[in-house]
RNA sequence: GGCCCCUUGGUCAAGCGGUUAAGACGCGGCCCUCUCAAGGCCGAAUCAUGGGUUCGAUUCCCGUAGGGGUCACCA
């Protein structure tokens, strides 16, 4: 403890002096005249260009690739956007909110929603996680207008749009900016880096590599090639011109103003692996790509004055950042992000193993982004999901709970809207990945239909599937294999077994008549209350309870549980139709 | 800890200086010529907090609290 006191007081002291020192000197130096400075001291007669030759003696001047990758051709306010993931690992829900904010507005503005995969860290790669980014964005109706489309392949013209296959381009830009004075190499180690960090956090003062801790940025010229020469390992960094006391203000495209301090550190544009940096590959493919929106997870926030200062450095436009705030989950009374180890909703998977369909994961999604969007939609019932008029502005700027229960009840709207064929098609899709029983029982499609037909497709569809989980429980008594292996039934308000046999008796031998229509069925069901002695209308029996042991509801209970094992079914005369009479007859002895 | 962002019912949220503070999910009740689901109607439930500014603040400003994010040769 001792120990640390007295070192953080050297350091303090140092920093004090240096700090001053520094903030005459150098603080507001630029290309310019600190080249000037150098050659008035005769220190060197080497320029920048010199510098970025040795460094990359052979890679193509920029003007190649500016050609290369023209404007795009579009209509004015075309938005052109990109989901871009690193191949870590299954897609996040959160990558698919991106992703549908992203192609919604790229669509409704006649532009481009590209898929470019950051695999820059070659540590974190996972295999075929990019035939999965693929296959998720197919399966949800997000397939990019260009980017990758395989493990290795792309379609588009602003390829590759793997960031891996792009290290020549990388290359470029930053011998560019070395030329420019913009970047320099750095030779600290990275343990060199971990005691700058130790020091300047026992200082209490702001870790980084910046201004009097930017060591290699003070080397000379000179110094840095005679290193280079004699082999010293090193990286590229950035030469930030920016200040730490200065504001900036950047506009958001969904967070609106905001303010940070302006970015001061020389952070890392290529690697000791030769590759670039996130941020750096950020700003070289976005500008090559035309990309115009950046929309991505806000975490991104506060990396905003860096990304601007590095297109302003390399004398580009900067794209307008869309910062969506993230999905969060209640964990215990505390909110956070989705997390992709911890929860597992949080994988695209998992609606898919559950049977939400991707439309309704989708409508859920749409709901949280623009809440006007539940209202288009029941103005709109039949519309497009892709005609609603989408605002990127509107997206809300705080993270949204993840509500499952209001993400069934969307399911179960976008289902009831299917008609039989796409049940049974769907119902069938999900349950040859995962339930083979259900396999089994749709295997005879004509009959099948007419299961999934029952109160389908009329003015009032029921809502009662939110996924294909939900299907076999919900059409199983249907199918007379899984009916006989009902046992004990429960009848509800009737427990009389004397009185359930004599209303079952009745029914099957005096009442049912295959023939009739749902009018006369249910009058003869009323006939058989009135003959037990029971209301023939509810009302009737609702005005005056005492006068009946029960009314026509508890009868057609009683054939509805003999039928069908369970006293909430749909519309009994149809389930009767569909049964046949010969199932029906039979399951009434 | 520094910096940044956020805060309207249990949840998603509309609102953008004057409103009976929308709507949806969920919850409760009633109605719907058989149950359930659906549908219809009704109901309970919200502006984090303290100061300003203003004739008037949910709305504008400042502070406080709470929540979230970020501070890598990871993205």
């Amino acid at each position: 403890m001792k120990k640390k006191g007295f070192y953080a007081k050297i350091y303090r002291i140092e920093v004090f002096f240096i700090g001053t020192k520094f903030c005459k000197n150098e603080m507001d130096s630029n290309v310019k005249t600190e080249q000037k400075a150098q050659k008035k001291k005769g220190m060197n007669d080497m320029d920048y260009k010199e510098l970025a030759n040795i460094i990359f003696p052979d890679v193509k001047d920029i003007s190649y690739y500016e050609e290369k990758y023209p404007e795009r051709n579009l209509p004015e306010g075309a938005i052109v956007t990109r989901f871009a993931p690193s191949p870590t690992g299954y897609v996040h829900i959160g990558g698919l909110y991106q992703s549908l904010a992203a192609k919604m507005a790229a669509k409704k503005t006649g532009g481009v929603f590209y898929l470019r995969i950051e695999d820059t860290d070659q540590k974190r790669l996972v295999e075929n996680a990019v035939t999965d980014i693929v296959n998720s964005l197919k399966v949800f109706e997000l397939a990019p207008d260009e980017g990758m489309v395989t493990e290795t392949e792309w379609t588009g013209e602003y390829g590759p749009y793997i960031q891996s296959k792009r290290g020549d381009i990388y290359r470029a830009y930053a011998k560019y900016m070395i030329e420019q004075g913009k970047a320099y190499p750095c030779f600290c180690t990275p343990e060199d880096d971990e005691k700058r960090t130790a020091a300047q956090l026992a200082a209490k003062i702001r870790p980084g590599y910046y201004g009097v801790w930017a060591k290699c940025r003070q080397l000379s010229l000179e110094e840095m090639a005679e290193k280079i020469k004699a082999g010293v390992p090193y990286i590229i960094r950035f030469k930030s011109p920016g200040r730490e006391d200065r504001k900036i203000q950047v506009s958001d495209g969904i967070k609106g103003k905001l303010t940070f301090p302006e970015n001061d550190l020389d952070i890392v544009i290529i690697k000791s692996d030769g590759l670039p940096t996130y941020h750096f590959a950020h700003m070289v493919d976005d500008h090559l790509m035309r990309t115009t929106h950046v929309i991505r997870s806000d975490e991104w926030l506060s990396s905003v004055p860096l990304h601007v200062q590095l297109f302003k450095e390399a004398g580009f436009k900067a794209p307008k950042y869309c910062h969506i705030a993230p999905i969060m989950k209640n964990d215990e009374g505390n909110k956070r992000k989705l997390s992709k180890r911890k929860d597992p909703e949080a994988a695209v998977s998992y609606y898919d193993e559950l049977g939400v369909p991707p439309d309704a994961v989708k409508e859920y999604l749409l709901n949280i982004a623009n809440s006007t969007f539940e209202n288009w939609r029941r103005q709109n019932k039949d519309a497009k999901m892709e005609d609603f008029d989408f605002q990127l502005n509107k997206m809300s700027v705080s993270g949204a709970l993840f509500d499952m229960v209001k993400l069934f009840d969307v399911a179960k709207i976008v289902i009831s809207r299917y008609n039989a064929e796409k049940v049974y098609n769907d119902g069938l899709a999900w349950a040859e990945k995962y339930d083979e029983e259900l396999v089994k029982l749709l295997g005879d499609k004509d009959y099948a239909l007419k299961v999934l037909g029952i109160e389908r497709g009329n003015q009032k569809p029921r809502k009662d599937i939110a996924k294909w989980s939900d299907l076999k429980e919900n059409i199983s008594y249907m199918y007379a294999t899984e009916f006989d292996k009902l046992s004990e039934l429960e009848y509800g308000s009737v427990s009389d077994k004397e009185l359930i046999k004599k209303i079952v008796d009745l029914y099957a031998n005096k009442y049912y008549d295959p023939a009739d229509d749902k009018q006369t069925w249910f009058d003869k069901i009323k006939d058989l209350a009135e003959e037990v002695g029971f209301a023939r209308e509810v009302k009737e029996y609702k005005a005056e309870p005492e006068k009946w042991p029960g009314h026509v509801g508890d009868i057609s209970t009683v054939i509805r549980v003999t039928l069908t094992g369970r006293q909430n079914t749909p519309d009994l005369y149809e389930i009767m139709q569909v049964l046949g009479s010969e199932e029906v007859k039979r399951r009434l002895h």
